[in-house]
DNA sequence: GGCGTTAGTGTTATGAGATAACATCACAGA
DNA sequence: TCTGTGATGTTATCTCATAACACTAACGCC
């Protein structure tokens, strides 16, 4: 994703070094759970860590091959259904985008304060775990995930704008 | 959207009356706003609450003529967006459906909760309003409109399961 | 080591969701 | 009546996501 608006953005992504260490981190992680960090999932993890902010499923289709072909889609949604599972990425439903995860733990609910201006997202713990999961109760609803997720503008966009 | 599961449930529209009710109530908010409850825009929102649960836009479009032709795409994505505008649909991201308002009020901050089982939905006002609020303050975000979707089991699916 | 089982991948094709662009139409106000 | 604005009709296209099936790699077991 990238900037809709016209003013400059802080480029977002990890460097080379640190996405290397991410990178390892997940397989340790795969490995301690019994999963497998093949191939494509590691390199759609690499390229989400890479892009630092949310990237749409088709963009990381065409920047999946290092030589700069594509993949086919099934191969790219695999591999995101997978790091999703492992609690490594996150879909953010309201732009139909995938997102690298920021936080450290294993599989966990989610939140998101996405910038409309800059496209730049944080990832936060979800503030109604509570509240919804009361209100879900009163209801009489069995919640087992949730969407949540706030739009509006970035410190830097509230600024620039 | 319809049952995923293999038990029974209840159908969940209004009654033809109710709709009708409905209707003139929200073709009475447009005039009072300055807007015009126009042919296509009715005939959604009469679709919407017929249904009674959330319903895939290509539904809509399916089900759109009366004499059981469909409509153009356009037709019935300008609708839906008119009818957003005017809080008396919204979208639910998380499953791409769109379902009338059950609140009464004009233009507000949904939430949901949506049982994966059968699809049916409750809106709810949305219980981190304050909570979400709070987070995006603290983040520096400036909050503009929020999503927010709890999935899992109504009352009715958890007992039939 | 050989063998079967299972998870994962590659590939083709297609289904589902949404919008751009432009022509035409309807209505309110000057 | 003229004119501008908002709404609709229509065509085409774009984006997002998955079904189905063949093939391959890894793991456990004897």
């Amino acid at each position: 994703m990238g900037s809709s608006c016209d003013h400059d953005h802080a480029p977002g992504g990890l460097t080379a070094v640190e996405i290397g260490r991410a990178l390892d981190l997940a397989e340790r992680r795969c490995v301690a759970g019994g999963e497998r960090m093949t191939a494509p999932r590691r390199r759609v993890l690499e390229l989400l860590l890479d892009a630092g902010e949310p990237v749409k499923a088709y963009d990381l289709i065409a920047r999946f091959g290092t030589d700069g072909t594509a993949a086919k889609p099934p191969t790219v949604y695999r591999a995101l259904e997978f790091l999703e599972k492992q609690g490594m990425a996150h879909r953010i439903a309201s732009i139909s985008a995938y997102v690298a995860c920021s936080m450290g733990d294993r599989a966990h609910a989610a939140a998101f304060l996405i910038c409309d201006c800059c496209g730049a997202t944080e990832e936060i713990t979800p503030p109604e775990g509570k509240a919804l999961q009361q209100a879900a109760t009163a209801s009489g609803y069995l919640l087992e995930r949730t969407t949540i997720e706030g739009h509006g503008r970035c410190p830097a966009c509230r600024v620039a704008a």
